[in-house]
DNA sequence: ATGTCTCAGGGACTGAGA
């Protein structure tokens, strides 16, 4: 079982990837973020083209997140319960596996702007709701994974240059704080649950060439619930969809669950 | 060193957001 996350930065301009990537990848759920369209736009028969599924929140001209799976999803519910946001950034769903059933949550948390902004704070709040709501998804479903775009380098050594990044957005103390925060009800980084090359990231600027000279964050995670992450094989990103035409500025990221 | 990309509005560029 494979599921995997992707910032897309418009599934419009970045349809012809997504097809290339699951016909490669055949992941079974693939989380998209930043799909910025609305729903009446989404590529429902390219997607179902390529024998997959779909389901997705979106909206007008930003943020905007989809499920593309093998098999239909159930209980498919979008957003934060408690929390109203016209902006649409969580949908969930789930799968029934051999293991057993499988939760999958899709997130993309707001960016923040800058350390101090009124974004950042919608950030900081838009956390603090997001772990409240998924201590009680946990309960429900303990085969829980929440993929995407975090938007918080986790520690120093996720950033390339962590004196330049140093109490700057994605980076500070009270994001990573809440990003603790969400682990501590019990979830996995599956990324560093293995041995991973040095510099590893998943978003690298659009400017200053910074993915050539690999100038990155890791941004983009799969926070796993104790239960799945027993069952994690392996985690890894996949800088290649990085190297195209017209790429997104951030990689996918898969994590292989038995 | 705010250098790129995407989208919207409006019909060339500018601004917002990331």
């Amino acid at each position: 079982m494979k599921i995997a996350t992707w910032n897309v930065n418009s599934l419009k301009v970045r349809l012809p990837q997504v097809q290339d990537w699951l016909a490669g990848q055949r992941p079974d759920v693939l989380c998209l973020q930043e799909i910025k369209q609305e729903d009446r736009d989404f590529p429902l028969a390219e997607i179902g083209a390529a024998g997959y599924h779909a389901c997705f929140s979106g909206q007008k001209t930003y943020n905007g997140v989809a499920l593309i799976s093998r098999d239909p999803l159930s209980e498919v519910v979008r957003g934060i319960a408690g929390f109203d946001d016209v902006q649409q950034r969580v949908i969930s769903g789930s799968l029934n596996t051999a293991s057993g059933p499988l939760r999958v949550v899709c997130v993309y948390v707001p960016n923040g702007q800058s350390v101090g902004s009124d974004k950042y704070q919608y950030k900081l709040r838009w956390l603090a709701a997001l772990t409240t709501w998924l201590s009680g998804e946990l309960a429900k479903y303990p085969r829980l994974a929440v993929l995407g775009d975090f938007n918080i380098a986790p520690e120093d050594r996720d950033v390339y240059d962590p004196a330049a990044w140093k109490d700057q957005v994605l980076c500070s103390a009270p994001e990573r704080a809440a990003l603790r925060e969400l682990l501590a009800l019990g979830f996995v980084d599956a990324y560093r649950r293995f041995d991973q090359p040095e510099k590893s990231y998943s978003w690298w600027d659009y400017r200053m060439m910074a993915f050539r000279r690999n100038r990155g964050l890791r941004i983009d995670l799969i926070l796993l619930s104790g239960l799945l992450a027993d069952s994690c094989q392996s985690c890894t990103i996949d800088k290649e969809p990085r190297r195209a035409e017209r790429p997104s500025d951030h990689a996918p990221v898969s994590a292989e669950l038995v």
